[in-house]
DNA sequence: AAGTCGGGGGC
DNA sequence: GCCCCAGACTT
């Protein structure tokens, strides 16, 4: 057998099996596919579960509102995916009556949709003969023919994407794409792949040279960098509170979290007392104000480290624009806010 | 070509 | 602590 064979053979006895793969349908294979994205299956599965409840169709997403949108996609993170799931589903409702292009070359024009998920929704849904390269593929190709190209160089980039495209299935694409991506997944995994049991483990240079775990070779690592939050968690007599929009470009645009100071390092009371008789945000308001974690909650991002502290602001009564607290869970929020308001008992107040 | 964008999990 | 995950988009 060959290599596509020896793949789709081993993918018929060992894929998982997940929703998505019960289907063609585009709308569905589209979003498995968005929600998949640097996402692993299982974290991925319970909102693709809860998106095609909640949205049967591209219509019923397309009526939905960004807000409702980003509260079901939140805790899944990059966000934008959410947004731009959004701006195709109108688009595909409105201006394509619902249907999806059905091929590589239009799925590709699609807010959200690049090479990978355009040859994924292709192949999978059209079958056509369109080669997918995702981390999985890198991972296979690159250990399976002994490819040091960085996977995310230029060069690299393309010379993988031919090689995935002259070794594709040209008479079941559809199976192959999803072979190649589930043996990566579960076979040839990151770390510690069983290679005795595996069923290319006669032709893998890098198993013959003994360079699994070199393989794939990337490039550079991301530069942390390091803020410091300071949430103004605002409480008052009515039990109303404040609860503001991130409209500006960076993490977690469009979603809500209780109005924030940003400082250049971690502040003792007496700083952030300080800070507050300059801002505007509780000018006007007479007071009372404690901190609600004496550690810095520390949240962890790709490529921030948030150092995070909430202060809860006791006043009599906030100005009109305020909101009731029993409303916060209907705001799409970052699971650093959620993962406070869930541990702060609201109702002890 | 390099940066940015989340959160969870493996080791 | 570092790396990875069914990547796409912006600069």
């Amino acid at each position: 057998m060959d290599f596509k064979n020896k793949l789709t053979y081993w993918y018929s006895n060992n894929k998982r099996d997940l929703p998505w793969r019960n289907t063609q349908n585009p709308y569905h294979i589209w979003l498995s596919e968005i929600i998949l994205q640097q996402t692993q299956v299982k974290q991925g599965l319970p909102y693709y579960d809860a998106f095609i409840k909640q949205y049967p169709t591209v219509f019923d997403l397309a009526n939905a509102s960004e807000e409702e949108v980003l509260k079901l996609w939140q805790g899944l993170g990059y966000y934008s995916r959410a947004r731009n799931l959004h701006t195709t589903a109108k688009h595909v409702a409105s201006e394509l009556n619902g249907h999806f292009p059905n091929n590589y070359k239009d799925l590709l024009k699609l807010k959200g949709v690049g090479d990978y998920t355009a040859s994924a929704i292709a192949s999978i849904a059209f079958n056509e003969v369109a080669a997918v390269v995702d981390g999985n593929v890198y991972r296979v190709l690159s250990r399976y023919f002994g490819i040091k190209t960085p996977i995310n160089s230029t060069d690299g980039i393309k010379e993988f994407k031919k090689l995935a495209s002259n070794l594709i299935d040209k008479e079941q694409p559809a199976k192959f794409n999803q072979a190649i991506m589930e043996f990566g997944a579960t076979q040839c995994k990151p770390k510690n792949p069983n290679c005795t049991v595996c069923p290319l483990n006669d032709s893998c240079i890098a198993l013959q040279k003994d360079m699994i775990e070199f393989l794939p070779v990337k490039l550079k690592k991301t530069k942390v960098k390091t803020r410091f939050f300071n949430f103004l968690v605002c409480i008052d007599n009515n039990k109303n509170t404040f609860l503001e929009k991130r409209t500006s470009k960076g993490i977690w645009q469009n979603l809500y979290q209780f109005p924030l100071l940003e400082s250049h390092k971690s502040l003792s009371s007496e700083e952030f007392h300080l800070l507050n008789t300059e801002d505007s945000v509780l000018n006007n308001l007479k007071f009372d104000y404690s901190l609600y974690n004496t550690e810095d909650k520390v949240h962890k991002l790709s490529h921030q480290h948030l150092y995070t502290k909430f202060w809860i602001i006791e006043t009599k009564e906030l100005p009109n624009n305020s909101i009731a607290i029993k409303e916060i869970k209907n705001y799409p929020v970052p699971v650093l806010i959620s993962s406070f308001i869930e541990a702060f008992n609201f109702n002890d107040l």
